[in-house]
RNA sequence: GGUCUCGUAGUUCAAUGGAUAGAAUAGAAGUUUCCUAAACUUUUGAUACAGGUUCGAUUCCUGUCGAGACUACCA
C-alpha cells in the first residue's frame, strides 16, 4: 500500500482521537511537500480549521503530535507552516520498502479483477494509408489496454475496419480508369499507399469533370452530381449492394492489397487486436435494434419510413438511425455492433478510442442504448481524443498536408541512425543489432511524443522541432536507462541476506537527499499507474517516468554508485539503480516503447 | 444561429481549489584525467480580458474577445 493511503487513516484516526469528530478519508488533502520546506508528505489543513474552530497552527501541531506519537516507525518529525502540516517520513520506512520491492518483477500490477474489458482503436479506411492521427489512435489504444490490463483488467483489442462504402468504390472505380491493370507488386509500392494513389486520382478527375462541366455552363451544385465519374462511383455502390461478381471481386483485390499494406505498418508500430471486424459484414446488424427500438417505443418512424431517435430531452437533437429507403446509417451499425460484441464477449466495459470530432455522436449512441435499457450501456466509454495538426493548421488530404505514418517512422528511423553514428558509442553492434537499436529510438521517440500529452487536448506537430531526442523525449528515457544497465553490467547487485542487511543499515544511518528523492519517486509509481487507469491517460506515465529519469541523472551526476563511500552505501546505490532501470522499463512497456541495453 | 471544446514563458506541454504557476526547447553562462555529455548545473521568460464565489482560483460561475470541432438520409 502506498505511503499515501497509508497517511490518510492516519489523519483521521488523529481528528477522531483528538476531537471525537469523523472526518471521511476522501476530505484529506495530502501533497508533495514543496521542496523548500523540512518534509516529504504535506497535509493541508484548512479544511477541518471551520469545523473544528481551532487556529491552523494548533491544529497543526496537535495532529503532528498525535501522530508522532502513535507510529513513531513512519514519521520521525513534523512543522507546520501557516495552513499546512509537513510529515517526515522515516529513512528506515523508505530504505525498508526499497529492500522489498528492488528487484520486484511485479511492482505496480495487480491481480486479475475478474472484469472485462473491450477496446476498440485504430478503425482504418481501405481507401487510404495510415496518417499522423492513425498513429496518435493507435499508440494510446495500445497503451490504455496495456493500462487496464496492468490494473487487472481482462482485456479485448478490437478493431473495426471501415471497408466499404462510397469512398471504398472510388478508390476501385479510378483504378479502373487508369491504372491499366497496374499493381502494387508490379509498381513496387506498398497496397495501402498504392490504392490511396487512385483515391487521391479519383478526387483529381472528379474535381476536372466538374470544372468542365461548369464550364459548359451547368451550376456547380448539379455538376457535381452530374459528373460522370461520380455517377459511375454510385452505380459500383448499388453493384456492390447487389453483390455483383466483378465488382466484388474488384473490391476484394484491391482492400487485399490495402490490407497487406497495413500488416506491415501494424506490425512495425506494434499495434495488435485480439478481434477484427469488417463493415462489410456488420453494417446490417444494426437493422434488428431498429426494430427492438421501434418496439420499444425509443424510436420513431416517420411518413416517409425513415427511424429517428429523439433525444431532445437530453438537450441533443432528433437523431437518424435508419434512412427512409430502409438503408443503414453509421448510427445503426453502431447500434448493431454494440449488440453483437457484448453478446461474445459480455463484457463490463467497452472503450472506444475515436477522435473528438465525434463526441456528439458517441453521446448519442450511449444515450439510444441507456433508453433501450442495454446493460452494457453505462460501460460505454468514448476516449475521445484531439487531432493532430500541423503548425499551419489541420492535416488536409486535399491539401497534401497529410504527414504519413509509414513516411514518418522512416524519416525517424533516419534521424536516430544519423545521431546514433555521430556518436559512435555502438560501433561494435552488428548490423541487425544496430537495426533494432535505431528502431527502438525511433518509436521511442515517436510513441513518447504522441503520448505525453493529454489524449484529450489536440497536439500541434511541427516537423522541423517535433523530431528531438534532447530533454522530454523517449530517447531521453530510454539514455537513462542504458546509463544504469551499463553500471550494473559490471557491478551486479549482490543479492545475499547479509549485504541486504547492510544497506538498509546504511540507509537507516542517513539517506542523502537525492537518494531520497529517488525512493520517494519509486514508491508513487503503483499510485502512477492508477490514476492513468481511471483517467485512461498514458500521459500520466510518461510525465512520471521522465522525471524519474531526470532524478536519477542528478542523483547520477552528484554522487557516484562504483566509488560510493562504503560498500553499504554501494549496495543502497546498486539497488536503487537497478530498481529505476526497472521502473522505466516497466513504465515505458506500457507506453508501447522498447528499452536498449546500450545505446 | 445552436451545442461542445480550448486560450499558461518566443515555441511545445504540466499543475485532485492549496505554499513563490512547473518542465522541455529556443536564448545566455558554465561542467569531461572519475560508473555512457542523447547528460548535468546556473540564468532570462507566461495564466487573453473584466467581474463573481472563498481563508485561498490557472482550476468553479458569469460576461467580453479570440481559436477550433460538431450541428448530413457521409462514414
Amino acid at each position: 500500500m502506498s505511503i499515501v493511503s497509508q497517511v490518510k487513516p492516519l489523519v483521521v484516526k488523529a481528528l477522531k482521537e483528538l476531537y471525537q469528530q469523523d472526518f471521511p478519508e476522501s476530505g484529506v488533502t495530502i501533497n508533495s511537500t514543496n521542496p523548500e520546506f523540512e518534509g516529504d508528505y504535506t497535509v493541508v489543513l484548512f479544511s477541518f480549521v471551520k469545523q473544528l474552530k481551532k487556529s491552523p497552527e494548533q491544529l497543526g501541531k496537535e495532529i503532528g503530535e498525535s501522530m508522532l506519537k502513535t507510529s513513531p516507525g513512519i514519521f520521525t518529525g513534523y512543522n507546520v507552516i501557516k495552513g499546512f502540516l509537513n510529515l517526515t517520513i522515516a529513512d528506515d520506512y523508505w530504505t525498508g520498502f526499497l529492500q522489498s520491492n528492488f528487484a520486484a518483477a511485479g511492482f505496480g500490477s495487480q491481480r486479475d479483477n475478474g472484469q472485462k474489458v473491450m477496446v476498440e482503436y485504430s478503425s482504418p479506411n481501405t481507401n487510404k494509408p495510415l496518417h499522423l492521427g492513425h498513429l496518435r489512435n493507435n499508440f494510446l489504444g495500445w497503451s490504455v489496454a496495456e493500462i487496464l490490463k496492468q490494473r487487472g483488467y481482462g482485456i479485448i483489442k478490437s478493431c473495426i475496419v471501415n471497408d466499404r462504402g462510397i469512398h471504398i468504390c472510388k478508390s476501385m472505380i479510378a483504378w479502373q480508369l487508369f491504372a491499366n491493370g497496374a499493381t502494387p507488386q508490379s509498381t513496387h509500392t506498398k497496397g495501402d499507399h498504392f490504392v490511396g494513389e487512385y483515391y487521391v486520382k479519383f478526387n483529381d478527375e472528379y474535381k476536372r469533370q466538374v470544372e468542365e462541366l461548369v464550364t459548359g455552363g451547368m451550376k456547380k451544385e448539379e455538376a457535381e452530381k452530374e459528373a460522370p465519374i461520380m455517377k459511375g462511383t454510385q452505380g459500383m455502390l448499388l453493384d456492390w449492394e447487389a453483390g455483383k461478381k466483378e465488382v466484388i471481386d474488384l473490391w476484394k483485390m484491391m482492400n487485399g492489397w490495402v490490407y497487406e499494406g497495413f500488416d506491415v505498418t501494424y506490425k512495425r508500430i506494434g499495434s495488435d487486436f485480439n478481434i477484427m471486424y469488417y463493415e462489410s459484414d456488420t453494417y446490417l446488424l444494426g437493422k434488428k435494434s431498429v426494430e427492438e427500438g421501434l418496439t420499444k417505443g425509443v424510436f420513431v418512424k416517420r411518413e416517409d419510413g425513415s427511424v429517428w431517435a429523439d433525444l431532445t430531452d437530453e438537450g441533443l437533437d432528433q437523431k437518424l438511425v435508419l434512412r427512409k429507403d430502409g438503408t443503414s446509417v453509421y448510427m445503426t451499425q453502431d447500434l448493431g455492433l454494440a449488440q453483437q460484441k457484448y453478446e461474445q464477449f459480455h463484457y463490463d466495459q467497452s472503450i472506444y478510442v475515436i477522435g473528438d470530432e465525434q463526441n456528439y455522436h458517441m453521446k448519442a449512441l450511449k444515450l439510444i442504448l441507456k433508453k433501450m435499457n442495454k446493460p452494457y450501456a453505462d460501460g460505454v466509454y468514448h476516449l475521445s481524443y484531439g487531432m493532430v495538426e500541423l503548425p499551419t493548421g489541420r492535416m488536409k488530404s486535399r491539401e497534401g498536408t497529410v504527414v504519413d505514418a509509414d513516411d514518418m517512422v522512416e524519416e525517424m528511423v533516419k534521424v536516430a541512425k544519423n545521431k546514433t553514428e555521430e556518436l559512435g558509442k555502438v560501433k561494435d553492434f552488428t548490423g541487425e543489432e544496430l537495426e533494432e537499436l535505431y528502431d527502438t529510438i525511433a518509436l521511442g521517440a515517436l510513441k513518447f511524443f504522441l503520448l505525453r500529452v493529454d489524449p484529450k487536448k489536440k497536439m500541434i506537430f511541427n516537423p522541423e522541432e517535433s523530431i528531438d531526442f534532447h530533454g522530454f523525449t523517449g530517447p531521453f528515457i530510454q539514455y537513462t536507462h542504458a546509463r544504469i544497465k551499463s553500471i550494473l553490467r559490471k557491478q551486479p547487485v549482490n543479492v545475499s541476506q547479509e549485504s541486504g542487511a547492510k544497506s538498509q543499515e546504511a540507509g537507516g544511518k542517513s539517506l542523502l537527499k537525492l537518494e531520497k528523492d529517488l525512493i520517494i519517486s519509486l514508491e508513487q509509481y503503483p499510485t502512477i499507474i492508477e490514476q492513468a487507469c481511471t483517467e485512461h491517460n498514458p500521459s500520466v506515465i510518461a510525465i512520471y517516468v521522465f522525471n524519474l529519469a531526470k532524478s536519477f541523472n542528478t542523483f547520477y551526476t552528484e554522487h557516484s554508485v562504483m566509488n560510493a563511500e562504503s560498500e553499504e552505501k554501494k549496495q543502497l546505490r546498486l539497488q536503487l539503480s537497478e530498481m529505476t532501470a526497472n521502473v522505466i522499463a516497466s513504465g515505458m512497456r506500457l507506453l508501447g516503447i522498447r528499452v536498449p541495453e546500450r545505446m
